[in-house]
RNA sequence: GGCGCGGUAGCAAAGGGGUACUGCAUUGGUCUGCAAAACCAACAUACGCCGGUUCGAUUCCGGCCCGCGCCUCCA
């Protein structure tokens, strides 16, 4: 049975769809102005989890999630370059779709845009002003937050609390300073679009709200986004959805938590936050989405060198196991092998609680921390197994493998990890740090070929004095029984 | 000031009323010409502090301290 942590109730809930076996999700997506951070990764893959989860459960998954393509920071950026916001946004929302293909996010359903649906949202703001819940000014027409008696659910604000920490706005033509702007008239030379109170374009919140009710209608099931869109934004999609309907708008909210860097929030404003690109850059994107996913998706996650290595060493240990497998002959009776020797249940005991295991974490509100723990405590007993293994029992060998290898599967398909070749996998790391490190490949191949010639001369001491040489220069290598050598950057 | 989240070993991070998954690091050992990897063993006098409930709490309740976040755009 999955439980969720709803934001709306505080609370860790069984999860029961509003409609069976149906699960109708919407997620806030990024504004299309810069490149994006770390954090939006972090947003992008907590949510591809539970998408892929969903779908692993059987469900079937309507999952949306917008781009916003019109906004005051894109007007601004798009006056500073020089570039028409149009093609500004078109080139962000390419590189954001490049980044989420790298760091294997599954596409959305649906990838909305905000411009593409602003009929929609001029319709539903009507819809407010008729209900009273919305008025026009000069400026533009604003919500009016009193006149919505829930206001405040999700955050746990109250109005009048609000209210006394509000800061003051300068040049506002609203009747309250909690009131917020649903379509914003247009200055000279700026984007505008049709509407009836006069060319324009909307504000922020009401994009989502329109476009969420659109694909998926009122209500709907799941709601995500980052920890910092719960207020305003997530609230105030609440009151515009429900203001204009006296429906739920949404029965569970998610929130994601932040990538921290120095126990700090990454930010734009902060200045203090690695793209997507370069952290894939130095690091490979395996290990991002690893590391990403190494804890809980609500809880803070602080980016660090040493946590990134850690995460490397993780993913490092599971593609060492998969590099042992690979010597192993594969699974052809259909007989299940009967385990022989005490490692020998201890293992098919590992393999046969994996699943189980991994199902109890992730209904666990999707934790992901859990679920890697239980896989490798199954790793440990497989080397285990396997240091002592000595060509006895084969059947049970092969079938081991295959056990592990089905179960693999799963874990491929919701964490989106342990998807590469062993050897892809080395490759594309030893290339990483190479480059990082700015170490000079050719050069540690003609060491370590001088080194194997001392060593067929038997001249150990030269060897090994290569061996620290090439160890200085942060190079580790490891003999294979075969007589080859290979080799990575510590 | 209001609201929210959290404080588990050297670091990271699960768990959860009956004495702590896991990854990294450290120490000793097995293996190896030596290493590396792997495996074995050791390593938290009990999980921020103080009270309470309980036969029993790190896990529940209350208070406190500390950190972070939101209250302006933000994943």
């Amino acid at each position: 049975m999955l439980k969720v942590y709803n934001s709306l109730t505080q609370k860790k809930e069984k999860f029961v769809p509003l409609t069976d076996k149906k699960v109708r999700m919407y997620v806030c997506g990024i504004t299309a102005y810069d490149s994006c951070h770390l954090g939006h990764a972090r947003a992008a893959i907590a949510f591809d989890v539970v998408y892929r989860y969903l779908k692993f459960l059987g469900f079937q998954v309507d999952y949306i999630r917008n781009y916003t393509d019109i906004d005051d920071k894109i007007i601004n950026r798009s006056k500073e370059s020089g570039m028409p916001w149009k093609e500004l946004t078109g080139r962000y929302i390419k590189e954001y779709q490049e980044d989420m293909q790298s760091l294997n996010v599954l596409p959305p359903t649906r990838e909305p845009r905000a411009t593409e649906h602003i009929p929609h949202m001029t319709k539903a703001i009507q819809k407010l002003i008729e209900n009273k819940m919305a008025y026009a000014s000069q400026t533009g027409v604003y919500y009016s937050v009193r006149s919505f008696k829930d206001y405040g659910k999700l955050s746990h604000k109250k109005i009048e609390e609000l209210e006394s920490g509000a800061r003051i706005e300068i040049d506002e033509t609203k009747k309250d300073p909690l009131d917020f702007a649903l379509w914003k008239k247009a200055k000279p030379g700026e984007p505008e679009w049709e509407s009836p109170w006069g060319k324009g374009r909307p504000g922020w919140h009401i994009e989502c709200s329109a476009m969420s009710t659109e694909y998926l209608g009122q209500p709907f099931d799941i709601h995500g986004g980052g920890r910092d869109l719960i207020f305003p934004h997530h609230e105030n999609e609440i009151a515009q959805a429900e203001g204009a309907c006296a429906k739920s708008f949404c029965k569970y909210f998610l929130h994601n938590g932040f990538v921290n860097i120095d126990a700090e929030k990454m930010s734009k404003s902060k200045k203090n936050f690695k793209t997507i690109k370069e952290v894939i850059a130095e690091r490979d994107a395996e290990v991002v989405r690893y590391f990403l996913i190494s804890a809980h998706y609500g809880s803070p996650i602080d980016f660090t060198d040493r946590n990134m290595k850690d995460a490397r060493a993780a993913l490092d240990r599971y593609y060492l196991l998969q590099q042992r497998l690979s010597a192993l002959p594969d699974f052809k009776s259909s007989k299940v092998a009967k385990a022989e020797s005490g490692v020998e249940k201890e293992l098919a005991d590992s393999l046969k609680n994996l699943p189980k295991r991994f199902q109890e974490a992730m209904d666990e509100d999707f934790n992901t921390a859990g679920a890697l723990g239980g896989l490798f405590e199954t790793i440990r007993l497989f080397n285990k197994y396997l240091d002592s293994l000595q060509g006895k029992n084969p059947p049970f060998a092969s079938w081991a493998k295959s056990e592990w290898e089905k179960h693999q599967k799963v874990f491929q398909d919701v964490l989106g990890v342990f998807v590469s070749k062993p050897e892809t996998y080395f490759e594309r790391l030893k290339k990483i740090h190479a480059k990082v490190h700015r170490v000079d490949v050719a050069l540690i191949e003609k060491k370590i070929e001088e080194r194997r010639q001392a060593r067929h001369a038997k001249d150990f001491k030269l060897g090994d004095e290569i061996r620290n040489e090439l160890l200085k220069m942060g190079v580790e290598i490891k003999d294979k029984p075969d007589g080859t050598t290979e080799w990575h950057l510590r």
